[in-house]
DNA sequence: GATACGTGGTC
DNA sequence: TGACCAAGTAT
């Protein structure tokens, strides 16, 4: 039987595979959905859904913001947070922007964040408290791009949009047996994705596609025995899922240095500042210190005091570089004001700063249980 | 299209 | 243990 794939995609089906047919693939996928759709506290189980039950489309959007790169491990004790302080669309855009990082502080991503307040404000003022009901709409949002709106579209408004996340590109990847390596990949993977895209149930088949991915179509060890389209799966058909997707080989990390100074008062409040708006860490707290450069910096302390340098270092993993920081700590005089830009933040505020996970460990190393997280 | 952008868990 | 990975977006 030969694949109906346009002309150009670099596949290898292995011979007399059958192509999935969207129609049985949906149904198929539907059914093992019913029975096992991962319970989730943003989500509607798909039999309430059928019974009439809507997901709040504030809950799926602040749910899907978060879950950007991040795992659901991760997100959950954050969404219940979230949703806790603040129940509804209006209450977010009503926060303040310092109140928002903070909560974020340890998610990642911090540009998330930012967005999220701005699309909650917008939403809030241009569209009278409402978000937009279609895919196109939401995209124009700040932090809604092509994968959140068609998520946002289909799960909480019915859209027929076709969701393509990691899961998705390596579902499809493997159903296909595509050659093309990612990123380049994602073309081709988006018009099979749209093609096999049912009309029917659309939000409750995005889910499943990605709990697909998540639970069985695993990116190590897949559980195939147990997928319910297996018999539609070239890779599967060859005994090697892990092959797939094809992916480019990554840069290479460069390694970074950096100084940084954690200011002791008396009374324990240690000084810090707030970066830069835009860029790595935006809008988040820090303790003060050098760029992080390629070079190991001069260690000019932000001012006299009697600086002792960690024997350790702080090392840190972003994205794109390894940081190494060499952390220094001094205890000052209970009087001594904090220099422009910068506060004192005492030992019962310390753990509610919106300090990321690497500034945390940074005050760790100085004063072994000041930088742990409090909510 | 390539690059910047976090973090914690896994094997 | 270090590389890989997770429901991507903005520029």
């Amino acid at each position: 039987m030969p694949l109906d794939i346009p002309p150009g995609f670099p596949l290898d089906p292995p011979p007399g595979q059958p192509e999935p047919e969207p129609r049985a693939f949906a149904a198929d996928l539907l059914a093992w959905y019913d029975r096992h759709a991962r319970v989730l506290p943003w989500r509607v189980a798909p039999a309430d859904r059928a019974a009439g039950v809507r997901p709040d489309p504030y809950r799926v959007w602040l749910s899907e913001i978060m879950l950007q790169q991040t795992t659901v491990a991760a997100v959950k004790s954050y969404f219940e947070a979230f949703t806790l302080r603040w129940p509804r669309l209006v209450d977010l855009a009503a926060a303040t922007r310092d109140e928002v990082m903070s909560a974020w502080a340890g998610l990642g991503y911090y540009s998330r964040a930012r967005n999220l307040k701005a699309c909650a404000e917008t939403v809030a003022q241009a569209h009278g408290g409402v978000f937009p009901a279609s895919e196109a709409g939401l995209r124009a949002l700040p932090g809604i791009g092509p994968y959140t709106a068609a998520a946002i579209a289909a799960i909480a408004f019915d859209e027929v949009a076709t969701v393509v996340d990691g899961n998705v590109e390596r579902v499809v990847s493997r159903l296909y047996r595509i050659l093309t390596p990612l990123p380049l990949a994602k073309a081709e993977i988006r018009v099979l994705a749209e093609r096999l895209t049912p009309a029917a149930r659309p939000g409750d088949y995005a889910q499943a596609m990605m709990d697909l991915g998540a639970t069985i179509c695993t990116p190590k060890r897949p559980a195939c025995s147990l997928c319910p389209v297996n018999t539609v799966c070239a890779a599967a058909a060859v005994g090697d899922p892990d092959g797939f997707p094809v992916k480019a080989p990554k840069a290479v990390r460069p390694i970074r240095h950096g100084h940084a100074f954690v200011a002791v008062r008396e009374d324990g409040a240690v000084l810090l500042r707030r970066r830069a708006d835009k860029g790595l860490l935006g809008g988040m707290a820090e303790v003060p210190g050098t760029d992080w450069t390629t070079e190991r910096p001069a260690a000019p302390p932000p001012f006299a005091a009697a600086w002792r340098r960690l024997a350790v270092p702080v090392e840190h993993t972003f994205t794109h570089f390894h940081l190494v920081l060499h952390v220094w700590h001094a205890a000052v005089g209970g009087a001594a004001p904090a220099p422009d830009g910068h506060w004192w933040s005492e030992p019962d505020k310390l753990g509610s700063e919106a300090l990321p996970s690497l500034m945390r460990k940074v005050v760790e190393a100085a004063v072994p249980g000041a930088g742990r997280r409090r909510p």
